[in-house]
DNA sequence: GTCCGTATAAAACACTCGTTTGATCAAGGC
DNA sequence: GCCTTGATCAAACGAGTGTTTTATACGGAC
């Protein structure tokens, strides 16, 4: 019944600019960052259910207590956490959105536009401490949930940039109706997020002939069969 | 310390054969399949993690002990209902490819192909008190996991009959080196996955307006779409 | 009748869970 | 000096975890 004494420290970017750089060897990274990093890597390996709130805060070598105290819930740490790792993506896909033209000597619209969509997805989304594949592997995980929560969370990072390049593949491809367009984007984000999840079975499956993970070798075996896919002809 | 008194009872199927159909309105569901419709569920749902023990029983009205009685433990609940579910779907693939052939009036190999491998996987796995799409989400969800178990339960299940497929695609497509027929597979278990996963994702873009679940239209967009991303040229 | 193997039931076991509570410590203002 | 403020801490809260144990009921075999 007792209201919250104290309703939440407001994050830690700004209480990052507290320590100026090349003071000393020990830097001392912010309780805040060293939670993030640590639930980062606990819940892509192990889901949200499948990590407690005292192997993440241990992991990061802080106190139990510290998650409350700055994100309020185990809840909101994971909003927070997928939207600052989201924010990077999504603002790099639409830079590079702005750079996609028509032009002599330039690849065709529709392989600069999924390029520009797929690359940030798969280079970026990593923090000082965290490979890449991490946030890969907890957006699978995310997209895959049916819980209001998690779908609202996925839904508010990437809408947004995800609806402007639907738009423009849509008017990249004019012979093709809105809906098969939308149909074939989900089929992309499929391929997309699966690859990111790196599942491991295509390796289980070729007995580890085939590696999706470098990030170039990827995208030149995506780019051509998704764009291929999208230009397929409408079947009435 | 003490030694596993009893080892796990010998599962439900054949127990299952005990109640004589038509001996009155009240046809009893033995225990070992109520649990496995309700964890079913569940599991789809909210995850391994995300679901206990007591729920499971609960929802299936049985007694909390009778799940380590007939199954011995949560992982092996998991298991037994992961192999079971997919039981039919890989029996009815491989029915399937047995009946792609060549021949005139009849579609291409590739397409034959993919609709052999696809349609059980999104019409099946429905069992008594299950909708169609649960095994689905269940089965995204392993497959987007990382520990070994999990991926050790995908790969038992289904690598056969996949191995079978992707030897029957790269037959069909003598032009394509190996190693990309592999990749695009790859690619092409990613947008099954996600479209079987039912995330709403699309839904929530495009407001509503495409609505992947209906099995023949997911088809009959899917199929053409990676045909045509199996046809692309190699680049490189 | 007793005996036996199977099935269900209730209770307990030893933990782990997310969250909250006070206490303590270090600065900074005045 | 005192007071305040933000941060960290150990400890406890109540509820929930998977699993095991003990006990009880049912049903044929003999």
């Amino acid at each position: 019944m007792s209201v919250k004494r104290i309703e939440t420290r407001k994050m830690g970017s700004d209480l990052a600019a507290m320590d100026r750089p090349g003071e000393g060897p020990g830097v001392q990274i912010p309780t805040v960052d060293r939670i993030l990093s640590a639930a980062a890597r606990l819940f892509a390996a192990r889901g949200m259910a499948g990590v407690g709130l005292r192997e993440i805060t241990a992991e990061a070598g802080v106190n139990l207590a510290a998650v409350n105290y700055y994100f309020g819930s185990k809840e909101k740490l994971l909003e927070a956490l997928f939207l600052r790792r989201a924010q990077p993506i999504t603002a790099e896909r639409m830079r590079l959105l702005a750079c996609c033209a028509e032009g002599p000597g330039r690849p065709p619209m529709l392989e600069q536009l999924l390029e520009a969509f797929l690359r940030p997805a798969f280079s970026l989304g990593l923090e000082a401490g965290v490979d890449g594949a991490t946030f890969g592997r907890l957006r699978a995980r995310l997209s895959v949930e049916s819980e209001e929560l998690y779908r609202r969370i996925v839904a508010q990072a990437f809408n947004p940039s995800t609806r402007a390049f639907l738009d423009a593949i849509d008017a990249a491809l004019p012979e093709l109706p809105r809906a098969e367009v939308e149909w074939r984007f989900h089929f992309m984000l499929g391929t997309m997020i699966y690859t990111m999840a790196g599942s491991g079975r295509i390796q289980s499956i070729t007995e580890g002939q085939c590696r999706p993970g470098e990030v170039d070798m990827a995208l030149a075996k995506l780019v051509p069969f998704l764009c291929a896919g999208f230009r397929a002809p409408v079947t009435g």
